[in-house]
RNA sequence: CGCGGGGUGGAGCAGCCCGGUAGCUCGCAAGGCUCAUAACCUUGAGGUCGCAGGUUCAAAUCCUGCCCCCGCAACCA
């Protein structure tokens, strides 16, 4: 659930500045690698190609079911698109002095097949294995971050911008704390499954310069270098869980200067999910599948990004509960606005379905603020402006009771609300895409089709009344179905 | 003294940075409306804002101390 949330998280910002006219490049992918793919293949008895080529097309599966709109999406096992940029930077990496070759001891256990630290311990005894491990020396290629301790300091603070701002604070005082160099390959006796190391073959690459140069190599960087002026010349954002979080903002600056290559600009850093208020995990028997969810709403992935979106503070933590996501699939989208659209649709047209919009006064002051929170990303707060104008909306239709007024006045004041949820729509489009859509084709404005078109953008279309074309409803369709008996 | 997040009406949260009638969603109660998906609208009940001090004319909001819950503690993704 915890990689649905980011990709959603990334696919609203992606699908906003698109909407907003901005060239987009949009990349996600896997990291494949690793001794734990290497042992769940062995325990599977298939090849860890096998099993990852497996898996993955079922992550893709679901992320175009959620409507991930990814331009690319990068397998760090591609030997075509990857591994080359992988190669080449390792290489820049070492012809500037960062890589050194050193032996490194630790405590490995031998049932868990790992290295320990003195912490994980208890009684100098492994916990799982309850047998002491034993001292291994081996070689590996190491990553002097240590001396980049003043630089990073100061790019964290000017150049590289974490979100959200605690982040930004717990960052640094991990670098007063002291940095230490990084492990960057692990001999191939105890790690095989991964990119061979250029010009040494006893060793493979540990995860940081293979995993973290997705973002590049899926520009083509270091090779035929098609698409990196989204790199270059563009703002460059990155969007990872916190778990993660310390090596995006350290290693990585550190390895593109390395390499010659720009910074990026932001570090969007999401929390993670619990499931009812407690930690998802499998004892306890509360991991919430994403494909249930679906299922849950009849494969339609709108109430689950909404929900995502609405509920969860960028960065902080959230939590996920089928009480909640219920309540508020039928307060916010079936009551508050699906129940709206429908009301004002069914007496338009009664009235015939002609609109007669008043374009004096405008009935829509959100935008600007609208536009400043998801610039800002601050995507559960931007959420909530287009939820506050129906919510008004239908208080509005109450107190001018809309439905006694004469024809004309009738009229008017319909389309005044009708304008407003096409104003509704065009804002909630980058979090439930295919329900904005449906809502602007059932109101009839001209450019319903090509909404989902990644080349739409809105300006156009941000001023009151500024569908001239639009004289005509639709037919009023139920937008969100009650929901059946709850599981 | 490891780091961070949190403790606000029954539930989930906002407000705290930039002190001044405690707000939102859900739930509950009463009423209204009947265009609409038993939906929509209004009103109401319910909170000593974790505890204890301090600053101030005034503190949920600033300062100090304490208690409780939850993550992370570095190569392990």
């Amino acid at each position: 659930m915890g990689h649905v949330l980011e990709k959603v998280l990334a696919d609203v910002c992606a699908r906003w500045f698109r909407l907003k006219g901005d060239e987009v490049r949009f990349q996600i992918g896997t990291d494949e690698h690793g001794i734990k793919i290497q042992r769940t293949a062995e325990k599977e008895k298939l090849s860890p190609q096998d099993l990852v080529d497996r898996n993955v097309p079922l992550f893709q599966e679901l992320y175009k079911k959620l409507n991930v709109s990814a331009d690319v999406f990068i397998r760090t096992t591609d030997q075509k698109m990857h591994w080359p940029t992988v190669e080449a930077l390792w290489k820049k990496l070492q012809d500037s002095g960062a890589l050194e070759k050193r032996s490194y001891t630790g405590l490995y256990c031998q049932g868990c097949e790992r290295f320990l630290t003195k912490k994980e311990l208890v009684d100098g005894k492994c916990p799982i294995h309850l047998t002491p491990p034993e001292e291994v020396t081996e070689q590996n290629w190491f990553f002097k971050l240590k001396e980049q301790e003043t630089w990073l300091k100061k790019i964290l603070k000017d150049e590289y911008k974490i979100i959200p701002d605690f982040r930004a604070k717990e960052t640094l005082s991990l670098l007063d704390q002291g940095l230490e160099d990084v492990s960057f390959s692990r001999p191939k006796t105890s790690l095989a499954w991964g990119i061979p190391v250029p010009d040494d073959t006893e060793q493979v690459m540990y995860v940081w310069c293979d995993a973290l140069t997705n973002y590049i190599s899926g520009l083509g960087y270091f090779t035929d270098h098609a698409e990196s002026k989204f790199w270059d010349d563009a703002t460059v954002t990155h969007v990872i869980g916190k778990d993660i979080a310390r090596f995006h903002a350290l290693i990585w600056p550190a390895m593109l200067k390395h390499a010659g290559v720009k910074i990026p600009d932001q570090l969007l850093i999401h929390g993670f999910l619990t499931s009812d208020g407690q930690k998802m995990s499998k004892s306890l028997g509360n991991v919430v599948h994403p494909p249930e969810v679906l299922e849950h709403f009849k494969g339609n992935p709108d109430p689950l990004r909404f929900y995502l979106s609405h509920e969860i503070p960028v960065g902080n933590d959230g939590d996920f509960s089928w009480e909640r996501i219920d309540a508020l699939y039928n307060s916010m989208l079936r009551n508050n606005i699906g129940n709206l659209l429908n009301r004002v649709l069914t007496l338009i047209t009664k009235e015939g379905g002609d609109m007669q919009l008043d374009t004096k006064q405008s009935g829509v002051e959100t935008w600007e603020a609208f536009a400043k929170d998801m610039d800002a990303m601050n995507i559960s707060d931007a959420i909530r402006h287009p939820a506050a104008l129906a919510d008004e909306s239908n208080k509005l239709f109450n107190d001018r009771a809309v439905w006694k007024l004469e024809t004309a006045e009738k009229k008017v004041q319909l389309s005044f609300v009708a304008e407003r949820l096409r104003h509704i729509a065009l804002m909630l489009l980058p979090f439930i895409p295919d329900t904005a859509q449906k809502i602007s084709k059932q109101l009839g404005v001209s450019y319903a089709d090509k909404m989902l078109d990644k080349d739409f953008t809105i300006d156009a279309w941000k001023g009151w009344g500024a569908d001239k074309k639009w004289t005509k409803v639709g037919t009023p369709e139920i937008l969100f179905a009650p929901l059946e008996e709850a599981k």
